[in-house]
DNA sequence: GGAAATAGAACCATTTTGGTCCTCTATTCA
DNA sequence: TGAATAGAGGACCAAAATGGTTCTATTTCC
């Protein structure tokens, strides 16, 4: 339930790219100058990004990587994609099904499935263009409204807010 | 972005148990061989989730595992919550923000905590009866809305479905 | 008391991840 | 043309997380 490193550092980048400007191209070096974090792990992270369609690269003495689209046409699924892969909370929700030990008996992969998609859509309608907003506080419109009454906190143990 | 398989065992089993029906209980033995998997390895599942109030356990000759309340008062968020810790997808979203190596540059994080509310809500809202279903055809209402239209799939690569 | 069941912790092998480095290719400009 | 700059790609290793097993209590019923 946790992203790797590569993908948070990957929207912090990618909010960076947001906020400084639709066109402009910057290098790794100075990129990882203003995000505090090595050169080769940022380089990294830029090629994955370049990879996944979501910068777009120039080589050259005069180089260096701008955003492919407008910030609010890239998701932040779309960046975890890029750096992890599909997004998927369950190993049999690859359609390589190589290591689903219990296969035949797992009744729950359909619904799995539509999990998966509940989060899957919770993360694309979450734009840089919002990431990039200094007090997002309008955010309220993104979440599902609450199903239904759930119960009080009877049995909430240490839930964090 | 991937669930541990504890936490993805710990789904299916806590779903077995919603279809079993609500006040029994089941030895580890009997859960592990329903499931098809080691006895060992649902023990540790089984305790964890006794640990987190989602399960009642009866030591002793007759006992066994039973749910502790009703399956639709009991979300996907609560097993994972008990198998892996508090629902978050970034470090800096706990409490001890030790590892952070950005801290004072990051401007994301405010965002971040309302991208995890978001997951969090998304999973809260999926109990373990809406998991017990056997075609979960009537999930829509748990989806957000598609917030606006997005783009035309021009630089959508490779999205599953 | 003995058998049946869970509680809890220690433990190890394997995999994943984080992070670095090296070589190659493309581009610009003197 | 050639040197300098910048990204592409892959190999590589150490550290951490994970999966899974086993062992020793402790509780409960007969």
């Amino acid at each position: 339930m946790r992203l790797t490193r590569q993908a948070d550092y990957g929207i912090v980048v990618m909010t960076h790219f947001a906020r400084l400007g639709e066109g402009e191209t910057h290098t790794t070096r100075d990129i990882a100058a203003e995000v505090h974090l090595s050169v080769p792990m940022i380089s990294k992270i830029l090629k994955a990004l370049a990879r996944g369609d979501l910068l777009v690269s120039q080589r050259g003495v005069n180089g260096g990587y701008s955003l492919s689209r407008a910030a609010d046409e890239i998701s932040v699924a779309d960046v975890i994609t890029a750096l992890e892969g599909p997004i998927g909370m369950t190993a049999c929700t690859d359609e390589h099904s190589d290591g689903c030990d219990i296969d035949d008996v797992c009744a729950v992969r359909g619904n799995w499935q539509l999990v998966n998609q509940v989060v899957r859509r919770a993360l694309e309608n979450i734009t840089l263009e919002h990431m990039a907003e200094p007090m997002p506080c309008t955010f309220d419109e993104l979440m599902p409204p609450p199903r239904k009454e759930r119960l009080p906190q009877a049995h909430n143990h240490e839930r964090d807010s």
